[in-house]
DNA sequence: TAGATTGTTAATCGATTAACAATC
DNA sequence: TAGATTGTTAATCGATTAACAATC
């Protein structure tokens, strides 16, 4: 079977979904979830669409690409689609993380819950500074960078997070792919340089608030210059 | 004059920006940066596009909705463009920020130096959490949410962060509308129903490695069912 | 002048959405 | 059966990009 890469367009390939829908899958899933947790067994496209702040027809479309799973009169049974999305998203395995970098972000990322709850079990936390080395946060102790290869494999970890400042983070990659880490979450400010074959999704805070600063500037332009 | 709301469409609006460009803006400004210390003083589209991560004809079109900033022949000048890429995301002032929710990645937030570093000053954290309130967070003390109008108006506050539980995400917007902040960066994993006029985005670090998931068990379906 | 590169147009591509037949 | 809602098609809309005249 052909495998897709990350970023491979092959629209006719009837297992292709647009990077834009899978995007989306984890609001939908999050919604699914919330509905579970009310006791609603059934949800139209219209109600899921509210919830996610889209319109139905690209709820309906979006989840078309996964297979027929609705009912029509019906709508979707809400145990159901909540297991394909979870399916389709890769989440009915464990996918363990670990984190680079000790800083600000690093120390608080190897504390959030908000991983561990949803199947990305952080396994370890690297720095390559000494003086960082050694410290305790939380269940972690930071790890020598030197041991990335050796965790990698015991742990079978499949996503490095980089939480590095954006000078060590193209090293950093590298460094994560060297060892056979197929997907990188980077919260440094800057664009990795890597094979195509690696999936890298980037998290830039201070360029959301920028974003942000860039349209309150639009509706304030006088008390803004 | 007319002014532009947060996602209102006028694009034959000579000022109208796309949002995918706005987007776009602060990977530029990042690389400007980095040309600027390295001494470097005049930049062609095809650099600033390899250095960005994008096409050639994409930074064109992006920078011709600012202006014509180039020159044929030639290229762009480092420092003039930096400077109005800038202007055009309302860095020429500072933009104050408060953090809600003193949890794990609330803390983290608070020392993260990132957001200072690029003209969002951190003024204050808040939670209503009692066992929290009065926490020493490197600089800050946690305060009391009922606090939040006060300190809004008293710093001049523009921007609201969102560090909550999903649960309370919706009524700490709603706090944050009431005292008058316009833009919202929201961490918490759920879809917030505010006015239109509300500048919001989204950080879900959870959906993000369930995309990374996602293309992970494309690549080894067999492995990871 | 010759070479380089912008700014912009127009073609292409892909995503969104309205509409509706299928069908529960 | 009548009402509801999906799945999918086709129309629309917007974003990307190739191409090239303008011009340094």
């Amino acid at each position: 079977m052909h495998k897709l890469r990350y970023g491979e367009i092959v629209s006719d390939d009837p297992e292709f979904i647009p990077e834009v829908t899978v995007i989306r899958l984890p609001v939908y899933r999050r919604c699914l979830v919330e509905l579970t947790e009310q006791g609603i067994t059934t949800v139209s496209s219209a109600r899921l669409a509210a919830m996610a702040g889209v319109n139905a027809a690209k709820v309906r479309k979006d989840l078309s690409y996964l297979g027929s799973y609705g009912t029509r009169g019906v709508g979707y049974d809400v145990e159901f689609l909540l297991f394909e999305v979870s399916r389709e998203l890769g989440m009915t395995t464990d996918r363990p993380v670990v984190i680079v970098g000790a800083g600000n972000l690093g120390s608080a990322l190897v504390g959030y819950s908000g991983f561990n709850d949803r199947g990305f079990p952080v396994r370890a936390i690297f720095d390559n500074d000494p003086t960082r080395i050694g410290i305790s946060l939380g269940d972690f102790e930071v790890m020598d960078l030197a041991l990335l290869g050796e965790v990698v494999e015991r742990d079978e970890v499949a996503i490095g997070v980089i939480a590095t400042p954006p000078g060590s983070a193209q090293a950093v990659a590298d460094a994560l792919v060297e060892v056979g880490i197929r997907s990188i979450l980077n919260f440094a400010p800057c664009i990795l340089d890597l094979d195509r074959s690696i999936a890298v999704r980037r998290v830039d805070l201070a360029s959301e608030l920028q974003v942000l600063s860039f349209y309150q500037r639009q509706a304030d332009p006088l008390g803004s210059q």
